[in-house]
DNA sequence: TAGATTGTTAATCGATTAACAATC
DNA sequence: TAGATTGTTAATCGATTAACAATC
């Protein structure tokens, strides 16, 4: 696999990146330096340059980045530059909120379908979007060339739902299931575990004062 | 401040623990050794052991880790051995979602209340959880003994509803509006960006096979 | 050309892994 | 006691920052 050589920490940057010169150019700014970008965005300028350049050189001395063109090689670096498919799996209140969401179809991302197990969603549309049967599934996702599966069943579900959409051919799932997927190495697996977000919320906001600070073996 | 020189990088992996923890505790498991976990997990031992004496010896030589003591252990640096209440900033569907989700109550985030600026859902009751106008704010949080506000808002509306449950005594938030939040030092934010986690997930997809991979400045 | 700012190498810092003595 | 496994130190690895020569 040339699954390539850059490390996850820098792809996770990007995103950010994205975010924040879409904002600039938004705002009409035309060009941008390490430097002012750095103090945005609070990083340093060493880091963007380094992360950017993992791609190639998008700048020029003397001059900077042009925001424009950088922000256009990075979203093709993360693969907005061709449509994206997607299913929704659980129509709870949740995947609903997510089908919703219209981030998501204005980076390209477009949900093509919801499915759930419940009888009674089974035809219905949230936000304009058909709620299916599982038995569909498979039809479904060739029909309408589906890339990524999005799984937001209860967790006693995700595994046998995912398992299900790798059968049928996806290689990205983003699982917003309380729990890891167990998924062979070709599969991309991006986790939102909310629960887990809000954990860390709590254990920074409660600031582990009660942590005693000297050696733990004070044995005798 | 003593907001503790534990690394960020540990503290988001301990929610993670947390889970494995409760699911062996389900199980009936007793005791655990790192080895064992880190199979588990799919970590290796060493970061585990090395994880978890940041914070105290929890294990026993030759023993290994008692399962219902470890997991109640890191539930306290979690800070989930205190109740947790909050508020959701925003009734549109991911705040409805949020407020629905049975994973926080289970583990003592009780949502309080939802505050919405649209006449039309004050009043209503979403999953239970009464919507108050914005007006309410103040004296909700007060009464309420609030600790944690939820920014589900349009990414227009973030900053302000930031600055506001900021001015009222919060010093935790969790950021689901598509761009980051300014606030002071004491002010705790974690962020869930679900658009750049979806990007992230395309962009692992897509996989850059387009890099070139050779040295970038090939000039003449 | 002079000034600015990149691309990139080298230095530092932090995080992970390995190893092993301490000890249950 | 012997075996197992931790707690912890040392070695390695990777990521960040600093520095500067290349160059627009």
């Amino acid at each position: 696999m040339d699954k390539s050589d850059i490390s996850k920490t820098v792809i996770s940057r990007l995103p950010r990146y994205f975010r924040y010169l879409g904002d600039l150019k938004d705002k009409g700014t035309e060009r941008i330096s390490s430097g002012e970008l750095s103090q945005l965005m609070n990083v340093t300028a060493s880091q963007i340059r380094q992360d950017l350049n993992n791609f190639g050189g998008f700048g020029q001395q003397g001059y900077g980045y042009n925001v424009d063109y950088l922000y256009t090689e990075i979203g093709k670096i993360l693969g907005l530059d061709k449509p994206h498919n997607l299913i929704i799996c659980g129509a709870g209140s949740l995947g609903t909120a997510l089908a919703g969401n219209p981030d998501f179809i204005n980076r390209g991302f477009k949900i093509k379908g919801m499915f759930d197990v419940d009888p009674v969603k089974i035809g219905k549309f949230l936000h304009g979007i058909e709620v299916h049967a599982n038995s569909e599934m498979d039809e479904f996702i060739k029909e309408n060339d589906i890339d990524i599966a999005v799984i937001a069943v209860p967790k006693e579900a995700a595994q046998s739902v995912a398992d299900r959409v790798l059968e049928y051919g996806i290689r990205a799932v983003w699982n917003f299931s309380n729990t890891d997927l167990d998924m062979p190495e070709n599969v991309i697996v991006e986790n939102v575990h909310l629960l887990d977000s809000l954990m860390r919320l709590s254990c920074d906001a409660v600031g582990y004062k009660n942590k005693s600070k000297g050696k733990a073996n004070g044995k005798g």
